[in-house]
DNA sequence: GAGCACTGC
């Protein structure tokens, strides 16, 4: 890879004018100028702006710290990409990320977030007319194609941490691809015979710049996809950390992990520790033993604070790790996969990694997910070691020997290789894009997989039998920004006139654990829960728990300020051990799902208090997912035939009954089933007839 | 009577 040669900073950065408003003000600006002009990247803008104007694609390999993110558009907006109205987009994987970046570069533009810096992220669009560079996510992005096939507005899109490899970032990746052919040849074909050729809106076509920007050690898998694309490498700017290997493997690396926390804790200077560990459950019994250790040390040497983050734990307490650490103290962070790279902890000089990581993989055949413990990556040992080197130089534990270090994989397996492919596909399809066998991934997902997504599709009838769009339902479901079987639910709903409890019930769905169960007030919050639960099963409890929460809010709302209901809601979730976080969501979702129905011109219509002709339409929405009870108590789940449980985590764990529907099969130390209703077995039959043919 | 990494439309 050719390294970047060191060129003329360009005078934009130079010349942001200093605010005359305040001296404070001036000085503000002046020390954004000043941390521009130190990036790395600083240095190389003229020679990048060359190179977008050589290369149609190119991609940036910028370690952490490179100014990368940040500086690019700008650079871009400076050079002239913006111009007749035309923007700058970069995709991110994340949202906290496009928001936080997004706020940053207005601020070193010295403009108000959402004139000419802006983001756009689900439930949050800050961008206006004026916006020229636009953060969003990269499923955000990929919803907007699907708008405006060519995206025409955009000059050049730079899709950020691609390395990461989530699905929406893969399927973006070969989209881009086409619509840069597609605008290519359009803009030819115009030359040629003096037609102006517009795209969505009348826009005028332009050829489209394609930025690629990933960690190092992905660089050529990307090159290679674009046939050659130039690589650029911009340097990063870290600390250096460095890293320690077990001379033997650690046949018990929860000990070999407090062993090394205490060494660090008794031996090493000031700096907090951040300990890598696989979930909640191992998360908290370390937690007790740090505690517990530290009883057996001389009080002076008892100043170690542990802490824990995890996804699922409510912000308040998420928060804590922000705090820095009660003077002469030390805090050991205990943190899920989450400290990799969704949030930054402050102080971190210290990082302990036992090199494993919880991971799901889908398999289609038995429409089953699994949950396991596998061995990290090289790159996510290296992002995580990284961790340690943010403030000052640091140092990694890796808890295993160094050789093994050299048999990891290079990076993790891409998601769209592990997960269920039926939405992926009917985006594609709704894209005009036929023949997934032969479309251009960068990894092929497996015949298999693929071969099941297409089956599924057209079981829930958004597919024709040769594989076309299904209309209107196919488009309808591909619009929907849900799991095409929920789609499919919220159509049968229209039909079933219980479409108001359906779009509930979706919603509560698309978020996992509503119910926030912490380990101390356990029987309390069982004691909660049963409040709600329904004797027929999951989707009613949900269904009870959003409208007692709407209920709630109705009742205390005097004025309608968004601040006011979350707090209104803050409380209620807490009193009822509810998750805030995920009703949240289910409320942003709901609102979102409401309004696209709504769109598509569904009366949303509800049934009262008929849940059996619910439950009835839960039966012939999920009918692909039943499972009836077998002599020894246990399930057998109709589609796999696999025998399965009923997750502790269901109102019906104790009640048994003799068959139900669910959505989630999920194999950890069992294989459970999870999110389930009660119905009548004769249902199955009669609502769904093209798949039960026969009784049983 | 179990346990759930993360992200996203």
């Amino acid at each position: 890879m050719p390294s970047m040669a060191q060129g003329k900073l360009k005078s934009s950065v130079l010349n942001s004018k200093p605010n005359p408003k305040s001296p404070v003000a001036s000085r503000f600006r002046q020390k954004i100028a000043e941390h521009r002009k130190s990036l790395p990247i600083a240095s190389v803008e003229k020679r990048l702006i060359e190179e977008v104007h050589k290369n149609d694609i190119l991609i940036i390999v910028g370690e952490t710290g490179s100014g990368k993110t940040t500086q690019l558009p700008q650079f871009l907006f400076n050079a002239g990409f913006c111009r007749e109205g035309k923007m700058v987009g970069i995709s991110q994987p994340r949202r906290i990320a496009a928001v936080t970046v997004a706020k940053r570069v207005a601020e070193e533009c010295d403009v108000q977030l959402g004139q000419r810096v802006g983001y756009s992220i689900r439930f949050d669009d800050t961008t206006s007319s004026s916006t020229r560079l636009k953060y969003m996510t990269d499923g955000f992005l990929l919803r907007e194609a699907l708008l405006d096939p060519l995206l025409s507005r955009y000059s050049v899109i730079i899709v950020d941490e691609a390395h990461e490899r989530t699905v929406h970032t893969d399927v973006l990746l070969a989209l881009l691809k086409k619509v840069q052919r597609a605008r290519s040849k359009a803009v030819n074909e115009r030359s040629e015979n003096g037609d102006v050729l517009r795209g969505c809106q009348g826009r005028k076509v332009s050829p489209l710049k394609l930025i690629i920007m990933s960690a190092s050690l992905n660089a050529r898998v990307f090159s290679e996809y674009y046939g050659g694309a130039k690589a650029l490498h911009v340097q990063g700017r870290q600390f250096p950390v460095d890293i320690y290997y077990t001379v033997h493997p650690e046949s018990d690396y929860v000990d070999a992990a407090l062993v090394t926390i205490f060494q660090i804790h008794l031996e090493e200077k000031p700096g907090d520790i951040l300990v890598f560990l696989t979930g909640q459950d191992e998360i908290e019994s370390v937690e007790r033993l740090v505690q517990e250790r530290l009883q057996h040390l001389p009080e002076d040497k008892r100043k170690l604070l542990p802490l824990t983050i995890f996804s699922t734990l409510p912000s308040e307490q998420q928060m804590r790790v922000f705090a820095p650490a009660p003077i002469g103290f030390r805090k050991v962070v205990l943190a899920t996969n989450i400290a990799e790279t969704s949030i930054t902890i402050p102080g971190i000089r210290y990082v302990v990694d036992p090199g494993l990581v919880k991971a799901r993989t889908y398999f289609p055949n038995k429409g089953m997910e699994t949950l396991d413990v596998i061995p990290a990556s090289k790159a996510q040992a290296l992002q995580r070691s990284g961790r340690a080197g943010r403030e000052g130089p640091g140092k990694c534990y890796r808890l295993y020997p160094e050789r093994e270090f050299e048999k990891l994989e290079d990076s993790t397996k891409p998601e769209i290789k592990r997960c269920n492919l039926s939405n992926v596909i009917l985006q594609l399809k709704a894209l005009g894009i036929d023949d997934i066998v032969g479309f251009d991934f960068i990894d092929k997902p497996s015949r298999g997989a693929i071969v099941k997504a297409l089956e599924e599709l057209s079981l829930l009838g958004a597919l024709t039998d040769d594989g076309k769009l299904e209309k209107p339902a196919g488009d309808q479901m591909a619009r929907l920004p849900l799991d095409p079987v929920y789609s499919r639910a919220l159509i049968l709903a229209n039909q079933f006139n219980c479409l108001e409890e359906m779009l509930i019930t979706v919603a509560m769905l698309t978020v996992e654990s509503i119910f926030y169960d912490p380990r101390e007030k356990r029987e309390e919050a069982r004691t909660s829960k049963n409040h709600f639960a329904s004797v027929e099963g999951d989707h009613l409890t949900y269904l009870s728990v959003y409208r007692e929460s709407n209920e709630f809010l109705e009742k205390r709302k005097t004025e309608n300020s968004e601040a006011k209901v979350d707090k209104i809601m803050g409380k209620w979730c807490k009193d009822n051990f509810v998750n805030s976080r995920s009703l949240k969501h289910a409320r942003d979702t709901y609102r979102q799902i409401r309004g696209n129905v709504e769109q598509m011109g569904f009366n949303v219509s509800s049934c009262g208090n008929d849940m059996l002709e619910f439950r009835r339409c839960l039966a012939a929405s999920f009918f692909l997912k039943a499972a009836q009870r077998q002599m020894d108590g246990t399930y057998r789940a109709l589609e796999s035939g696999e025998t399965v449980l009923i997750h502790p985590t269901s109102v019906l764990f104790r009640s048994k009954p003799e068959c139900v529907i669910f959505n989630e099969l999920m194999q950890t130390s069992e294989k459970y089933i999870k999110n389930l209703t009660r119905i009548d077995p004769l249902w199955l039959a009669e609502l769904a007839p093209h798949h039960y043919k026969t009784e049983e």
